[in-house]
DNA sequence: AAATTAAATGTTAATTTGACATTAATTATA
DNA sequence: TATAATTAATGTCAAATTAACATTTAATTT
């Protein structure tokens, strides 16, 4: 029984806003599409879900295919489908961003496409509406980082404190007080401190820290104006 | 030129989770089907996404089906496209929240379906996976509802304190102390408090409060953990 | 007139914040 | 070899905010 003959099919494609962090600042892995149409255009990474795919699955079907890792943190955060944002037909576009640690990053060769970072503050002109998606990527971002501590997912294992620092003010586009921002941070028991240094970024050396799973797991960042407590899960 | 030729379309539906708050607690408007496939039981209301629409109009348009309201505040919270979620086709769902005031709500007499209000912790078996997205609806209802004030989009032009406190008890489900609770509203400056009481609920009365529009628009309720200031925008 | 009900406002100690200053560990340089 | 330079790490403190708890107020019911 096919009771919906005469619903008209639309193709489902998936997006994908890769961000990196690389120590410098927030960064996102374009495309210079080998293809037609828009050939030769920067562009996110994407393709279409195939019939035994969720969007999930395909989300990281084409993630793995640019960068070569699995397992990555992915989040979906819209879906773009004004009838006319493709050239071509109806596609409608599920869009994730993904979360990698950019040392694990493996320049993938490939005939389709050309892949590289770009600052988020010189994104290009991408095509169809995919500026769009990145902006609404940088904002989704923000929100989420500012209840779960998302953006430890951009660090390595190791890291430290002037690291988190930088990300999350990269992140924000602000200035921190690092000594305030400290002290937070080290308060909430979300990360352990080890006896190794990082003295590749400054004379004194900075000590590495690693995530305490235990804590990481369920933490919320933030604390709810009219709300006491933790009430969201 | 139709260069995706070889892909697999699927078609684009749209359900709608629809909450709206009685002064007793949150509640969902379901409806039981009229049709088949899952004939006589209880759904969300959906539909399929036309040609010359996007999802967001969409789902206005089916919003408006059964509610007859229009401006309503909804918001896109999730896509659901596990191959098999619909029993007849490969359909891939839009799902949207929609925060109506109860009070303009209109009984719509259709054949196609019959429509009724569920307290959120009595919410029957639904067809497909809108079990599954009611609960997303939910938690994401509470995470948006944490730094924005949306659910005053739940209450009439004029309500009062006890009304939104019990509001926010019945979204994350916690008991609120109503002195810290109203003084830290308050001094929010989010409401504007009225010459006119609600003599209906108690014996004293409640004074009447509106929505402070110029607050209302850009507040951010919460506050971040590690970051100073309100960085979200 | 007194009891009842629920709204509205008040009190306070403990905690958290944000602004600012100092000390510590290492390398480069005079 | 002493000193300057750099950046990490820790420290101080007044002001604001929080959470826990108590009282007063305005009406209706008995």
């Amino acid at each position: 029984m096919t009771s919906y003959k005469t619903e008209p099919p639309v193709l489902l494609a998936v997006d994908c806003i890769i961000f990196g962090f690389d120590g410098e600042g927030l960064k996102i892995l374009l495309i210079k599409r080998g293809f037609e149409p828009e050939r030769h255009k920067w562009s996110l990474m994407g393709g279409f879900v195939q019939p035994t795919e969720s969007p999930e699955d395909s989300a990281a079907r084409i993630l793995k295919k640019l960068t070569g890792l699995t397992d990555v943190y992915m989040e979906q955060i819209a879906v773009f489908g004004k009838p006319d944002r493709d050239t071509e037909q109806r596609v409608v576009s599920v869009v994730y961003f993904a979360l990698i640690d950019i040392n694990k990053y493996e320049h993938v060769i490939s005939h389709d496409y050309r892949a590289e970072w770009f600052p988020l503050k010189e994104v290009p002109q991408l095509i169809f509406d995919h500026n769009e998606m990145v902006e609404v990527a940088k904002k989704k971002l923000k929100y989420k980082a500012a209840l779960y501590p998302i953006v430890f997912e951009l660090l390595p294992e190791k890291f430290t404190i002037p690291q988190i620092a930088l990300l999350y003010e990269s992140v924000y586009d602000i200035d921190l007080d690092r000594r305030n921002f400290s002290r937070k941070l080290l308060s909430s028991g979300l990360i352990i401190k080890l006896k190794e240094k990082d003295t590749e970024n400054s004379k004194k050396g900075a000590f590495y820290f690693k995530i305490n799973t235990e804590v990481y797991k369920e933490k919320i960042m933030s604390f709810l104006r009219f709300l006491p407590g933790w009430p969201i899960d």
